[in-house]
DNA sequence: AACTTGCTACGAATAAAATCGTATATATGG
DNA sequence: CCATATATACGATTTTATTCGTAGCAAGTT
């Protein structure tokens, strides 16, 4: 029972996201901005797939003026909880800390990162 | 330089390569055996697909004999590094312990995994 | 030998995602 | 008022992934 209620965004559109959630809002043209710093598809096919998110309502649009004004409708959090969820199934056979592991191995975290770190397992063990 | 030497494995691919990665390799009736399970598409859909691996290089295929078996040409290490670490960027911002913190907040580690997350914090901690 | 069963090969249909071209509207500066 | 720049709308195409139907082959059974 309620599976899927957040609609999965495909690759393009967490992309996109990003862009939203990090200026909070944004005009399609300045999410092409950023995307094409990396990525090399038209403006076009930026400003389709976010009308097609809108659709989904993935993204909520204020269209009063004539450059149309786009911003999330799906939190960060809610979308990182789910995808990091979905890989430790798919992945790492339901087992979190393999998925740990992994990412610290991968990337070895600063000072600060490391102290958050600890804080969140004092805590755990705590429990 | 060299980005993606290692093939992106879809998402049925990986369901696929999950199998062989736990049996070491297996027919295509065992693994659609186990697809079978939580999906239902039909036994000549599982056969084209690791056809199509095979194609790519992603599983070995030994055909000496009329049942064809299939082993994994990636390792699970690999793959789960690559991805993850795509993950981080894609969806973290590059931050890995953000990665970990969502991990551990989605599903606690019991004592054993706990340690053993400690023991690689420490291990950091020492560089 | 004919029949059944279980396999691979492979083209083709379907679905989903991404890309782009073109039409059209609107504001703005000359 | 006209030209230009910049938007959106939207159909169509392309690409990628998934699914399946059907043919054919090999081995064992009757």
């Amino acid at each position: 029972m309620e599976v899927n209620v957040v609609p999965k965004p495909t690759e393009s559109e967490l992309a996109i996201l990003q862009v939203l959630w990090d200026k909070g809002q944004a005009s399609v043209r300045e999410v092409h901005e950023v995307l094409s710093e990396h990525k090399n598809s038209g403006y076009t096919t930026t400003l389709k797939l976010m009308q097609i998110m809108h659709e989904k309502g993935i993204v909520l649009r204020d269209d009063s003026s004539k450059v149309h004004i786009y911003r999330p409708n799906i939190s960060k959090e809610n979308t990182q909880q789910h995808l990091v969820g979905k890989m430790i199934d798919t992945l790492f056979g339901g087992n979190s800390s393999q998925l740990v592991l992994q990412a610290l191995g991968n990337h070895a975290p600063n000072a600060a990162e490391l102290a958050e770190i600890e804080a969140v397992i004092a805590q755990l063990k705590n429990k």
